[in-house]
DNA sequence: CGCTGGCACTCGCGCGCGCAGAGTGCCAGG
DNA sequence: CCTGGCACTCTGCGCGCGCGAGTGCCAGCG
């Protein structure tokens, strides 16, 4: 176990390297932070501190930076969430308010996680499953071709074009339309498909096989989980630290690009609490050198989607934790009004 | 004027300075191109162009690399647009079709040009204001609560909260769709206004408070020029230029982050044919070292959207211009077809 | 027992130097 | 007008050196 005074050098550490980017020897922290201690003493504790694995040098005689294992720590245990202060909250509620659709709030979020904390913002669009149904509309494009639009709570729409195995008349659609929307309106998705399982018993035969086709589309639809989309901003941010440059940024554009990578990061967040995933806790290879802070975000108690921002390892944890913090309560409030 | 050996020349320092990414001197050149003539006229020649402004020496003593006049020439009487193969063709086509949906084309539209053309890709979603409507739909989400959802013959999706003056029946919903649908489908956008305009008159006095909202809310939707919406992708490639890194990456993700300033470059495009924007010729800075290769795409005959991509100046813009005129036809395809 | 000041040591970084090589401009001759 | 030759100019690179920051260790002190 490491004395009290251990840890505050580990937190000292962090907090210097994260400021100056660059590696903290003994002597510069006894002048920055009053440890009441002499370099010497904070020398014994540093090598201590890299005994077990918490900071290590980039080569000898260089001062400390902190490994991941140190991050890891020093989130946990020695720094909590900095709070935004009165005059960021509100400059967040006033960018967001402005939004006029979905598309707009999810790209204002971006945005503002973007220059909130310098660095890169990824925002999941609010996921089907979670929601319920407003409106499931029906329209006659053709006599044998429909298409089916499916309207969320969270005001995401979803449209699919469905193809009848047989004509359908203009009064049997009124009547699937009518019947589909008392029974699933308002309700989440999960319980859709056993609503509306022996709708087709309703109608006539000739119909049966169009109804069908239309609800397994509609099931389909809100299933599709992969179709999940996000938008992500503030990649510029990654041209920041120019240091280690070349080798680390392209693996991170490459990762962005690649949804799928993104989608599995946020899924494996969990619904509530914030979760902050530090270099190599990362599995894919090209983020082992950043770190990730996401948190779920959503219209009710419950969360919808998820949120985040990627960055250096060496990043400021409790700034950007209480950014994303407020951005996914800010955003969960404006989707919840809408 | 400049003789024709001359402007060989100059094609080849273009050609051999996209392949090497070096400054390229008169004895390689001689080697590289049959020429037919020695190094020391090949330095007469290029001490001209460089006199006129084509070409020009990073330093005393190196080789000459084309400039942006230099590339201008190029594209213009020196290189033609280099035509995809058969099985690109095929791959591109395979490719696109896959897609569901609007988003998914778009998407796929990105990856296959950024990576077609290992740069970076930017496509505009069709625009709203060529489009044509096919369906109008109106939902009652509460007695004086609207659902405007305008779905047009891209696949486009567009809906609108409207809130009515007075309570809208049922009776009138569905009459008002019906006239309105009537009037509508399948004309051009920029037809709609004259179309409508006396709809009102057919109503109670009654609902006309409602239908001129809802009607002013749809006029709204179709002008909504600023609303058009980009997708980018391929931002990893910015990385291939290891050479002069941070000072040109920097700029250039910061206004592809900007999506207005992509979509007044995109643009700036004459709707047919394409447009090649070399280096300073870019209004915008951050792009003064970058070229961009753009041109509109379509359903029908006419452009309703435009798609490209920006890399360095050093391009190899024969093929480049190939890739983005191939997959732009093959995008208007598939839109038409849907 | 823990803290401190002192001291020798290590090693990365920046700087200056010199060399090699590529490329140029110019000139005289074909 | 083209060509071969020649002198010149730079850049990039490798090398060696010295500085300085930072460390580890040790002996002494409270």
């Amino acid at each position: 176990m490491l004395s009290e005074r251990r840890l505050q050098v580990l937190r000292a550490i962090v907090q210097d390297y994260v400021g100056t980017e660059e590696p903290v020897g003994s002597k510069a922290l006894t002048e920055r932070h009053s440890l009441g201690v002499s370099p010497a003493t904070v020398r014994n504790d540093m090598a201590a501190l890299e005994d077990e694995g918490y900071i290590a040098q980039p080569h000898t005689s260089a001062g400390r930076i902190p490994t991941d294992k140190g991050y890891r720590l020093f989130v946990d245990k020695l720094a909590g969430v900095k709070p935004m202060t009165q005059p960021e909250r509100r400059a967040i509620q006033n960018f967001l308010d402005g939004a006029v659709d979905l598309d707009d709030v999810v790209a204002r979020t971006v945005r503002l996680l973007a220059q909130l904390t310098r660095q890169v913002a990824v925002v999941q669009y609010p996921s089907l499953t979670r929601s319920t149904v407003r409106h499931v509309e029906l329209l006659s494009l053709a006599p044998a071709r429909l298409m089916l639009v499916l309207i969320t709570d969270t005001g995401r729409v979803e449209q699919r074009l469905v193809d009848c195995p047989a004509p359908f008349g203009e009064a049997s659609l009124a009547d699937l339309r009518a019947r589909l929307n008392s029974r699933v309106a308002g309700r989440r998705f999960a319980d859709v498909p056993r609503l509306v399982e022996d709708l087709p018993e309703a109608f006539d035969v000739e119909d049966r096989g169009t109804v069908s086709t239309v609800l397994s589309t509609l099931l389909e639809t809100l299933v599709e989980e992969n179709e999940e989309r996000l938008m992500i901003g503030g990649t510029a941010n990654l041209t920041r630290f120019n240091h280690d440059f070349p080798l680390t940024i392209r693996p991170v554009l490459e990762a962005l690009e690649e949804q799928v990578v993104l989608l599995k990061l946020l899924g494996e967040v969990k619904d509530s609490g914030m979760t902050v995933r530090i270099g190599h806790e990362n599995v894919h290879e090209g983020l082992n050198s950043t770190s990730v802070v996401s948190v779920g975000y959503g219209s009710g108690g419950e969360a919808v989607a998820k949120l985040g921002v990627v960055g250096p390892t060496r990043m400021d944890y409790p700034g950007t934790m209480g950014a994303v913090r407020a951005v996914a309560r800010y955003v969960g409030q404006i989707l919840a009004e809408s």
